[in-house]
DNA sequence: GTCTATATTTAGATAGAC
DNA sequence: GTCTATCTAAATATAGAC
């Protein structure tokens, strides 16, 4: 029954027992923030490299840094704590998308916007962070295609996704007045379905190209999406007409 | 410490106590062969419907009617369970799609198949068995899905899935000569995403379409899918050019 | 090949001291 | 807010009778 102290690493962050009241007091940052702040992203990296179910709140904790309780004290359970997760990064993506879409529409005037302006007001937003941002948000970029896929998590992506859906594919239906409605709402799937491809970082486009392409390089990925989805939109339209 | 025998349901399939000596003895199926199958069969239900990590052993050799040793008595382990569940069906699919894609070369005589025919050679096959096969093929397509966005299921694409989707890069090479090669393993990528939300059901576009689409619908998924994907990889093509 | 029983580990969650 | 300690349930896996 020796429960082994067992190596607790020294991951920064760390508010020891005997450096209480630690780092953050200016700006009002209170006590629980940084805690709470490294379980988020402990918590994102975990889950995005080895999926939800996949990862224990020990786990977490541990490459947090912190007690294991304070998952429960500050998010109540698993469940909510990737709630939160998704949540902080999505607000975010969510509000860029919007105003990306409204810039698009004031370039085009009175017209519609492109199909490629609305596609590249989707797509950018959150690749150019992914490019740009701390590696926290490539972390996101795999943990959010995840909820893509599995069926089990239908309930936090239709409450935290499926509003910019909505938004981009009325953009589109504008854009593309002759397409039937069917070949756009299935068109937003191929879309989510190959930007999920470009920011899973699953490896295996540097096996398939043997290293000639790379799942690191977005930015390339994003030149070859804009154009490759466009065209295939275009495509459904002009099947009918 | 009363073990509570809780509810055990009425499956079928399962040989009970009293019932010995079940019922396929025709064709020379032996006695292991009911029991391996009916793993198979729940393990790939509660995979497609929770993910990997998500459904215990217990679950599948309950759902399965079943006693819990007998996984690992006919699989070894959890991990092996799961790869025998893809191989079994995996190997048709490459089979089936090797074969439409000479039928393909055949048809086009001395030149390279169109990009519309390859697409279809590689997506028909699957898409196809979805359709017409039984509920089976449908949970496979939604576990096959989860392989494609989780790093940690990378071995298994690996050696499964990557010897087919050579065998198409390669094709497409061929039939897009002037498109950079970069472009087309981004595009296969591409493919590959939005078969994935085509076949993987999660209930996304009944909720965006209001039901004016189904997952379910997988022939009007492919009809979408075929034009949408030629038309991208054209435009690679074409941008290049 | 199948089942009972269990070994061993680990999971999510919480009570209560500080 | 944090930590120790622990509850309860559940996990994978196996040993050995039948």
């Amino acid at each position: 029954m020796t429960t082994k102290k067992v190596s607790r690493r020294t991951v920064a962050q760390r508010p020891t027992r005997e450096s209480k009241l630690p780092r953050a007091h200016r700006r009002g940052v209170r006590r629980g923030d940084t805690t709470r702040h490294a379980i988020l992203e402990a918590a994102e990296r975990c889950f995005a490299e080895r999926g939800f179910d996949g990862v224990s709140l020990r786990a977490i904790t541990q490459a947090a840094g912190v007690d294991l309780a304070l998952v429960n004290y500050h998010f109540g359970s698993k469940d909510n704590l990737l709630r939160a997760v998704i949540v902080r990064r999505a607000r975010v993506v969510h509000e860029d998308r919007v105003r990306a879409l409204e810039g698009a529409r004031h370039e085009a005037g009175t017209k519609s916007p492109s199909v490629e302006a609305i596609v590249a007001a989707f797509l950018e937003p959150l690749l150019r962070r992914l490019i740009a941002g701390d590696r926290g948000w490539r972390r996101y970029g795999r943990l959010v295609s995840q909820l893509d896929v599995l069926p089990q998590f239908a309930g936090l992506t239709g409450e935290v996704l499926d509003p910019t859906a909505l938004h981009f594919i009325n953009a589109l239906r504008l854009a593309l007045p002759k397409t039937p409605a069917q070949s756009i709402y299935w068109g937003y799937m191929f879309l989510i379905g190959s930007m999920v491809q470009a920011i899973s970082a699953t490896g295996r486009i540097e096996r398939l190209s043997r290293d000639l392409c790379r799942s690191n390089d977005i930015e390339g990925a994003l030149r070859e999406l804009v154009p490759f989805i466009s065209a295939g939109m275009r495509a459904s339209a002009s099947r009918s007409g």
